[in-house]
DNA sequence: ACATCGATTTATAACGATATAACTCATGCG
DNA sequence: CGCATGAGTTATATCGTTATAAATCGATGT
């Protein structure tokens, strides 16, 4: 690799920051004498040493081809100048963008969500010759738009996204091409494929249990959208709960996590005025919980007391809410780190692909 | 504008989409029959139409040198062969990304903030030219380190990002390399520059102003911490009103809006405990309000009764949050549409920087 | 008939990097 | 003395696009 330019050493400072009258000139000279007209390139260097252009760009990705006291000068030499890779050269020839893309959907649920996640990715990318970029898709338009333009255009090496549904297209689009990814969530598709998952099996089964061993009878779910293979697995970690324990249970179909949380608050409340009212209550998502909350309180009911709730914790909001209410935690950070780690490995030569397996715990 | 690369206009069905067990190949072909053993470049246009390249290549701008006939069958024959223009190659020669990058800065208090601006934003970019990508970046670097190596490495025509300093040195670094952005806030710089920024002033007066009407008699304010300009504007907004009212107030030196939400809480919690308890609170954020309402409930005190809270709301949370409390809208996915739209306008052309410049009314 | 013009189309040269193959030139060995 | 060896360097071609200047050709005017 040539120059690391990911980290932008503060090492020029420039003397005319204070100016501040000086009308702005497009890319006005940053050293003190006009050495840079323009952007250093290879030819730059080259000149500089005397040597020819194929011998510093070998230099500078430090070809043992070439002598080590060469390189030493060259490295020196393209330091001086200020020499930055141009990213669309090198892109064009080597057909390697340097960049990982993250598709997020920056959804109400997001909230905690996106922020953890990307905090964990940055940390695994970090040092690498790899950047991370978001690029933002909505819901109103196929989830494949966004990933399609990625690999058409070549905008990345290798592409991270969530909200993982059980016949993905993305995860059979990317397959197909054979094109890097890693997603937060399974499909259910017979090919395996790269992913990290969270237990959302055992979150439900646990949450149930929890609600029943406080003395709840009657469960209430709110899951999400059913094309989410998260949705299955969480229903079926509830199922079993409940039916172990043979206490009564709904399943929410009018409202799901994706709802307005309007929505599901007003559908909550209609619930709670009901003679079959649920006593427990258990959300995957925090933009729910509130909602079910705020229900709770608009009826008159006391978290903790009259109803119960767990949710899935994802980010300190939680910390927050008063009454306190039960939460089981998801790793997020945790998460985006892994999947940006199955993502270097999986670019960085072949691999089995249950390598670039994971399944957080609760 | 060559081809829209823009809408994946989902026409190409592929028939293999539920073939699973086939082994992935890189880059396998999409069409039916094998038209494109590689990407479809300008050349292979050319080939098909028996045209020059060069003429392909204006023909797909719309030049009208070329005549209107060659045009159509040109864009034709494109579109048969799904001919996608090369971004590296397009980049390359003409030192266009097409790109706009968001630097965020995905911090805790961001919960609603990223996700309505990029809303705004993207909205505002549908239908031109140029992608939204998102930058994410953290408080342990310095701010402007992002933006440098956006800019010396050409990854985008234009930046925008939030978290206006005073002194920033973002604004001045950009208006130095006379590199187009647009600002979420204002500085206190004597060189005018393009922003969009909310009327803090007014949000802060008005909080005050409204606590005051109803009843409270000492007020205490989170501000944002104090290298942001909108730390100034909040400021001043509040101690015009206290002083025209001529009640008591402190304004909280030992917790930001940037603090760790447990830390305001803790202190709110400790001020509440003592003699000279406030009893009317103004936040800039949604997170640092939480806080409060957690303080005041921990310390028994009624929100709405014993102490009243104005809060900044630029999500959907406080929907949800009970007691409710009252809030003082701004909406950042207008600031976000905002400045995506004076951003175009500032690439599109010179435009005296007055009109690069809005301010939102709360 | 010939220069000129307008409407089209095209050849050529970049943009800045790297992969490939070829070139130097001193050294070692038979 | 000639030739293979190999370390170090370099020339050339190419990635896919577009800016620039030039070429083509029938039609027009004098």
């Amino acid at each position: 690799m040539p120059l690391d330019d990911r980290d932008d050493r503060g090492e020029d400072i420039d003397p005319d920051t204070l100016q501040q009258g000086r009308p702005a000139r497009p890319h006005a000279n940053r050293l003190p004498r006009d050495t840079a007209q323009k952007k250093p390139t290879l030819k730059t260097v080259a000149e500089l040493t005397e040597l020819a252009v194929t011998t510093v760009s070998r230099a500078l990705s430090d070809d043992p081809q070439i002598a080590l006291e060469t390189r030493v000068r060259v490295r020196q030499a393209a330091e001086d100048v200020g020499y930055l890779p141009d990213r669309a050269a090198q892109r064009l020839r080597t057909g390697r963008t340097n960049v990982i893309s993250l598709v997020l959907d920056p959804h109400e649920e997001i909230l905690g969500y996106g922020t953890s996640m990307i905090r964990g990715m940055s940390a695994a990318l970090r040092g690498t010759r790899y950047h991370l970029v978001i690029t933002p898709h909505f819901s109103d338009t196929p989830q494949i738009d966004p990933v399609k333009h990625i690999v058409r255009n070549r905008m990345a090496d290798g592409i991270l996204f969530s909200r993982t549904e059980a016949a993905d297209e993305r995860v059979k689009f990317l397959m197909e091409q054979g094109f890097p990814f890693v997603c937060h969530g399974r499909t259910e598709l017979a090919t395996p494929h790269p992913y990290v998952d969270y237990d959302n099996y055992a979150f439900s089964y646990r949450a149930a249990k929890s609600l029943i061993a406080a003395g709840c009878r009657r469960l209430f779910i709110i899951l999400p959208p059913a094309q989410f293979t998260f949705a299955h697995h969480m229903r079926h970690g509830f199922m079993t709960a409940v039916r172990e324990e043979g206490v009564a249970f709904e399943i929410s179909d009018r409202v799901s996590l994706d709802s307005k949380s309007d929505a599901i608050r007003d559908h909550v409340a209609e619930r709670l005025a009901a003679d079959d009212a649920p006593d427990g209550f258990i959300c995957g998502g925090e933009v729910s919980a509130m909602a079910v909350m705020s229900a709770a309180y608009d009826t008159g009911r006391i978290i903790g007391q009259d109803v119960r709730l767990v949710a899935k914790q994802t980010s300190g909001l939680f910390d927050q809410v008063r009454p306190r209410i039960e939460t089981i935690y998801e790793d997020l950070a945790e998460a985006g780190r892994l999947m940006a780690a199955l993502l270097l490995k999986q670019m960085g030569g072949e691999v089995p692909v249950e390598e670039l397996q994971a399944l957080q715990t609760v």
